[in-house]
RNA sequence: GCCCCCAUCGUCUAGAGGCCUAGGACGCCACCCUUUCAAGGUGGAGAUCAGGGGUUCGAAUCCCCUUGGGGGCACCA
């Protein structure tokens, strides 16, 4: 089995080519096959250098590889059928586009744009079908020679016959096309490059690849396809296509109604064990209640017979949870390591490692960390500019209970030295000092907690002054009791 | 408009004729735990399996129609 993923580097990779490239791997890794990589760039106008190196970044970080292919973005292709670029392969396609010319599957077309609008206009208003009228089909001997020795620029076209095409797809099973309804189509643009549906069947014969997985939004392609491969004199390949991934209101996937780019997750933190667990899962399941798969286990499980027919929801509730879930999984040694992107470099490393545990089951992505324990390192000016006064007040009380609060807080760490400058010990001294002002212990620790972290959320108090240390929860605590002294009890 | 595909809780899905008075997960709502928030635990609401016809002793599962949704019909990929 040969599969291959072919992006065209028209942008930043999508979510629902990641997920194609997920299944074709998936698939080709279960049948121990041989999975490709090919860059589509055979539209020069839109194709870059910067969307190609994002798209192959991006598919490393989710842990998906590729046999045969370039290994990087703009580096040598590696494997026996290169080029893995179609821009390579220029010579072939001509090649192609003559042998159709003269067997006669396809001719020479003069048609300008503005005739072709025409036509296309009239039909809609007519109500027929859009399709190409085979003017230059049917062009006498003659003024086809004259069209010719004018030398203006043609495209070419490829003959449909009508005719009715089936294949059984992997996925949904027998699919029936008629052909008559589809219109000769080009296949070379008149400047001479040729066209997406031609080159995909040239590139997929040249490599040799023998299941073709795709997004459901080919599956009205397939007979082109595959009367092109009928033409050429092809092997035809198995096909199968999956559907598509969705914006919320069950639309094709778009940028314009949702995040597509792999990158931006990225950013945000997701990690890519998550990400891919989470892709999986939108149009397969392994038909048990399990969820949670690495990479492998779900290439040892996957099967694309098992694919659902219908659309999937992108949901990112869902992938938060599972982002949350192998966070939680993870040691706080791995959780360091991942996080340290997102944590200044000031921060030391053994730090860092103590800091985990304060945010580890409370992390969503990565890039939630700042937001969690950046008090820690924020300057105690910047962590008091947090905050107004009134969010020092207690859920039942006012700005009393909340000087109280901090009065006590004060005279207890005043007292501590540092040896004794532990979670422990502070929450017992703490709780005697809630005791002895006569307040409820949650009452009591709100307004500190506000004072020392800025907000009313944040993680265990205790361990987040320990963490900060004395002289600072100090400063901090001071900095609160100075905003209140602006407010009349 | 034409062609093709699809249709189980809000979402992702289990389900390949009897095991389904439809299971799980996310989300939601309670309660428990608890220094806040999470995490965790327990429980709950939530799908007449889009609707209608068949087939069958029996249908979420098979067939047909309707409706709804999606995709495709480029000198884009």
């Amino acid at each position: 089995m040969r599969v291959r993923m072919a992006p065209s580097p028209t942008g930043p990779l999508h979510i629902g080519t990641a997920r194609t490239s997920l299944y074709n791997y998936l698939a080709a890794r279960h049948a121990g096959g041989t999975y490709v990589l090919r860059i589509e760039d055979t539209d020069p106008a839109r194709s870059t250098d910067d969307f190609e190196r994002d798209i192959i970044d991006n598919l490393h970080w989710l842990g998906i590889s590729w046999d045969e292919g370039p290994q990087v973005a703009g580096g040598d292709d590696i494997g026996p059928h290169a080029p893995y670029r179609q821009s390579g392969r220029m010579e072939l396609y001509g090649r192609e586009a003559d042998r159709l010319l003269e067997t006669g599957s396809a001719y020479r077309c003069w048609c300008t744009t503005e005739e072709l609008d025409a036509v296309r206009r009239d039909q809609e208003t007519k109500r027929e079908p859009p399709r190409y009228n085979g003017r230059c089909r049917h062009l006498a001997e003659a003024e086809r020679a004259a069209h010719e020795a004018e030398g203006r620029p043609s495209v070419i076209r490829f003959k449909v016959e009508p005719e009715s095409v089936r294949f059984d797809d992997l996925v949904r099973g027998e699919i029936e096309f008629d052909n008559a309804l589809l219109g000769d189509f080009v296949i070379v643009r008149n400047d001479g490059m040729p066209l997406y549906h031609f080159v995909v069947v040239i590139d997929d014969e040249a490599m040799g690849i023998t299941d073709v997985i795709r997004g459901e939004d080919h599956l009205s392609n397939t007979p082109k396809h595959i009367a092109l491969i009928r033409a050429l004199g092809y092997r035809e390949p198995r096909f199968g296509h999956i559907p598509l991934i969705l914006n919320a209101d069950r639309s094709k996937m778009s940028k314009r109604k949702s995040q597509t780019a792999i990158t931006a997750y990225r950013e945000e933190g997701y990690l890519p064990e998550a990400f891919v667990n989470f892709m999986a899962f939108l149009g397969w399941s392994p038909g048990t209640e399990e969820e949670i798969f690495s990479l492998s286990e779900l290439a040892s499980r996957f099967d694309i017979a098992k694919v659902h027919h219908g659309g999937a929801v992108f949901d990112r509730d869902r992938l938060d949870h599972l982002n949350g879930v192998y966070i939680r999984a993870m040691t706080d040694e791995q959780l360091a390591l991942r996080v340290r992107p997102w944590v200044p470099e000031a921060i030391r490393d053994d730090d860092l490692l103590r800091l985990v545990p304060l945010i580890k089951e409370r992390l969503v992505k990565l890039g939630d960390v700042p937001d969690l324990i950046g008090f820690v390192w924020e300057p105690d000016e910047v962590v008091a500019g947090w905050y107004g006064p009134e969010l020092l007040y207690p859920k039942k009380g006012g700005p009393n209970e909340a000087r109280a609060a901090l009065e006590g807080a004060r005279e207890v760490l005043a007292e501590l030295d540092d040896a004794d400058f532990s979670a422990d010990v502070l929450e017992q001294r703490f709780r005697e000092a809630a005791e002895v002002a006569g307040m409820k212990a949650g009452d009591f620790f709100s307004p500190i907690r506000v004072a020392v972290t800025g907000r009313t959320i944040s993680p265990p108090l205790f361990a987040s002054l320990e963490m900060l240390g004395r002289d600072r929860s100090l400063a901090r605590v001071d900095d609160a009791r100075g905003k209140l002294t602006q407010v009349p009890a």
